[in-house]
RNA sequence: GGCCCUGUCGUCUAGCGGUUAGGACAUCAGGUUCUCAUCCUGAAGAUCGCGAGUUCGAAUCUCGCCAGGGUCACCA
């Protein structure tokens, strides 16, 4: 059997979303599935919306996800250029040989004339067909003027790897333009001189491209080439509607997500179960296994809503799981400024009490902030605790200072300050809500914070003594 | 409008003629010495779009209908 060789064919017209990110992973696992080759090539035909940066977009979304590919603009490969803009002549020379062979044409309508014998077909409720407007005499082509497919309509029945055998009749063909008038080829014919001299064995595209299937299949026999194995993922949805995942409809670009601290083995995991399970139970898949395990044909026929619910309940579970060195490594840019005079072992410490709180690293310095710097004292805190609100100030006060005098006398061990705490449980008389809820809010100053044993060993015991004096003598001075 | 595709809990899905229709996210309740989480346990949640038919038996097969989506460019 011949290489399985899969691309990733993006036109450079704006920055990745999910949706177009999952054709690339699907195209992806098929390939390095079965030890072949991933190929990134760039669709740059319409010099009208082209937009400048995009083409980095499209490889930084794919880096920071780990779909590497083999073959690609940036890296080149033995079959490129991987930039249509750069091939050209290619489609120019294949262009011919259709002209040759009588299956390309000249297209003689301006567009206005084109346009008026679409509105006369739209009034007499009829289907528009070039090709019932062929001309009956072809001019020379001398690339100024479009050039047209000469088709030949017939019915197609075929199979997709996902979508199963598919049929479509005569009316789905028509005359479609090859080359426009600039001299750039269409998507249409582009991609199928590209896909063939690059060898490529499975087409993966989305489900927009369906109904041109007929098309390709009539140029596909015109040029006399294999057609390749076609594989049509389902649409991904919006969240709010059940239209595809677009810009338009505020779908947000892969890399934001990067920049909040999704993970991307959480944005792999989530993508992948857009519309593919492994008929398991199992809901976790790593890219590796992911590789091991593809297949297009449980890959579902209907339309997958991306859900930023489930991505973040993902991204916490990979941030739960993930070896802490890996964790501290991919969180280094979130932390918040006071961090940076701390050492590694020290935010190790931290961010081994934080994470089963945190959703995406971007939540890393409101969870964080209280253990590199003081924060301001807060009386809101103890007012708003139902326990606390009810006891007097002087109590308060009282409570602290016995607090103080009980941990001066702890090496601040979690095993020493359990035993401490617990011993002034009782003396005190008093239950954990009120007092550990006290000594919680004195030594963070935070609504929220990991458990007190372990919250008081990392801030260490010059500390929290400094922050439970400040708190008596903010108390005392009211 | 033509052509094409789809239709199981709110969401993602399992299911390929016989199941109490299973799981996950989300939701709600209880437990984990304090908060927020995590974790554990439990609850609620789908007459399988609707209607016929085939069959002893249908979410699963057939037909019709309905609903949603895609596409009909010198865009991809």
């Amino acid at each position: 059997m011949e290489q399985v060789r899969t691309r990733f064919a993006p036109s450079p017209t704006g920055a990745l979303h999910a949706g177009a990110v999952r054709t690339a992973l699907f195209a992806y696992l098929v390939a390095k599935h079965s030890n072949g080759k991933f190929i990134l090539r760039i669709e740059d035909t319409d010099q009208l919306r082209n937009v400048d940066n995009a083409t980095q977009n499209i490889i930084d979304s794919l880096k920071y996800l780990g779909l590497n590919w083999d073959e690609g603009p940036d890296i080149g490969g033995s079959f490129g250029p991987y930039t249509q803009s750069q091939r050209l002549d290619i489609y120019k020379s294949w262009a011919n040989k259709l002209i040759t062979d009588k299956r390309a044409y000249v297209d003689p309508y301006s567009k206005e004339e084109l346009e008026a014998l679409r509105t006369k077909a739209k009034t007499q409720k009829k289907p528009f067909l070039f090709r019932d407007h062929r001309p009956t005499k072809f001019e020379t082509w001398n690339g100024t003027k479009p050039l047209r497919f000469l088709s030949e309509p017939k019915t197609y029945k075929w199979n997709d790897a996902i979508m199963g055998n598919l049929s479509s009749g005569p009316e789905s063909i028509d005359d479609f333009i090859i080359i426009k008038s600039d001299g750039f080829p269409t998507y249409n014919f582009a991609h199928i001189i590209d896909d063939y001299l690059m060898k490529i064995s499975h087409v993966i595209r989305s489900q927009e491209f369906l109904p041109s299937v007929p098309k390709f299949l009539n140029l596909y026999e015109a040029l006399n080439i294999q057609v390749p194995i076609m594989a049509t993922p389902p649409q991904v949805l919006n969240e709010n509607n059940s239209r595809k995942l677009s810009k338009r409809e505020g779908a947000k670009q892969l890399l934001e997500y990067k920049k909040i601290g999704i993970l991307p083995e959480a944005m792999i995991n989530m993508i992948a179960s857009l519309g593919w399970n492994d008929g398991t139970n199992n809901e976790i898949f790593s890219l590796e296994q992911l590789v091991k395990i593809f297949e297009l044909s449980r890959v579902q026929r209907s339309g997958a809503r991306f859900s930023e619910q489930r991505l973040l309940w993902l991204n916490g579970y990979y941030i739960r799981h993930l070896d802490e060195n890996q964790l501290l490594n991919k969180v280094k840019s979130f932390w918040p400024k006071s961090a940076t005079k701390y050492s590694k072992e020290y935010k190790l410490k931290v961010l081994n009490l934080i994470k089963e709180r945190l959703k995406y690293l971007d939540e890393i310095p409101k969870l964080s902030e209280f253990f590199f710097s003081d924060l301001p004292i807060n009386n809101q805190l103890i007012l708003k605790n139902s326990s606390l609100s009810k006891l007097k100030t002087s109590e308060i006060v009282d409570l602290l200072k016995k607090t103080k005098a009980s941990l001066m006398k702890s090496d601040f061990s979690i095993e020493n300050l359990t035993e401490k705490l617990n011993e002034l449980l009782k003396l005190t008389n008093q239950p954990p809500a009120i007092l550990f809820s006290l000594i919680r809010i004195a030594t963070t100053q935070s609504p929220a914070s990991p458990a007190i044993f372990e919250t008081l060993n990392v801030l260490d015991k010059d500390r929290s003594l400094k922050r439970i004096d400040a708190l008596i003598n903010n108390l005392s001075e009211a």
